[in-house]
DNA sequence: GGATGTGAACGACTTCACAGCG
DNA sequence: CGCTGTGAAGTCGTTCACATCC
């Protein structure tokens, strides 16, 4: 579950690009990870095969979106996990540190604030917004929680290009636009419902009870049978 | 990024079943939770065009995916969101109640048990466990927190059927296999691992390190033109 | 008229299969 | 040899277009 912004009128090239496959994107990020965990392991060479098993893609793909980093595979030998690192985490542009901010100070939040591994990645969070008058002014790990009415004042300081939006559903839309507004460039919604967004700003859906509906309906159909 | 259980050796039938795609189910719980709002508002009928709209989906998709439930539109007129919603909830298998089990006491599942639009879709959650000695004993959102041990047998006494998984990774698969010998048939998994499971027993994953990843990756696409 | 249901066209993603290289 | 890179084939999902029905 999850939607980009639009991407009218692309396809303006006259072709010839590698391609980029919306799904292999997708798995670019599994690749890093697990990359990531097995270089520490000790392991310096990898093969599509290997990869496939653990992430169960089949292993033609692993190579078509690896192909897509440029040539790095060695034939007889596989890929070289450092320089496959390198490749995925400037494609992916986890090269550099990326700027966000939460809105919203729930448990949510809290949870997402402590998680260290966004860190690792370059990932940093800034700034805690909520608009309940108790929260105002309370330190949750590490960030004062602060009135939504400064949302303009300190992405323009913070330069953050990337907002979590962990709020109810009934003011998501109206932060949103507070956010575009004030010139973010990605959110990450929680909130259930469906966001609308200009299009020069990336939306990622997670809706937490879809998923466990989702999970109730796989298992509701494997027991029909 | 979700990913079932395997599903090997299907296509068994000759062939004419009215065709589920595995995608329109992503899209089922969203129709069912917009029809709900709707309906509460006092809306009786809905056009396809109407919800793919709202939901950005093509209206022709649209009523594929409800022509699923049956032949419920009415020509000239659309569906009647309260036959939609009866049918929506008996496909999904939420016209019953469910019940789940939580593993972790961190805020992640806090947020979960707190959240309450579970309840309302049917969804109970009933025990609580985490590893750590500190926790146990506490009161979390209602709910004791109790030993990892204890699951084979609050499994059997409370015929739960779901679980979610928000423990650190590495024990993660150790909880999944303990959950798997008890007896559970779906796992909703937070923790940044692959999970290896029986093909009976069913897996949404959510990893929300890599969403925030994509939505940096997408940013990071678009700033590149 | 206005909306459904659906075959057919289209496009996207995946898998196969194999040439080619170290 | 083993493993990559990739055209070709296959599968799945989406969109189009239109007959059909109220």
């Amino acid at each position: 579950m999850s939607k980009s912004a639009g991407d009218p009128a692309a396809t303006g090239g006259t072709g010839g690009e590698p391609k980029l496959s919306r799904a292999s994107v997708q798995r670019f990020s599994l690749y890093l990870r697990l990359l990531e965990r097995w270089s520490q392991e000790g392991l310096t060479v990898v093969s599509s095969s290997q990869l496939g098993e653990a992430l169960a893609v089949n292993d033609a793909q692993v190579r078509k979106d690896l192909a897509y980093l440029g040539s790095l595979g060695q034939p007889g030998i596989g890929y070289y996990t450092r320089e496959l690192i390198t490749a995925l985490r400037h494609r992916l542009g986890v090269d550099r540190t990326w700027s966000a901010i939460v809105v919203g100070a729930g448990n949510l939040s809290r949870a997402l604030l402590r998680y260290r591994g966004f860190a690792e990645q370059g990932f940093q969070f800034t700034a805690l917004f909520d608009a309940d008058p108790q929260k105002i002014g309370q330190v949750v790990e590490g960030l004062p929680v602060q009135s939504p009415a400064k949302i303009p004042e300190i992405l323009a300081a913070t330069k953050a290009e990337l907002a979590v939006l962990a709020v109810p559903a009934e003011s998501a839309q109206h932060v949103a636009d507070m956010l575009v507004a004030a010139g973010i460039r990605g959110i990450l919604n929680f909130a259930p419902v469906m966001l609308k967004l200009p299009a020069h700003v990336s939306l990622i859906a997670v809706d937490l009870a879809v998923q466990l509906e989702q999970l109730a309906f796989l298992v509701h159909l494997s027991q029909q049978e």
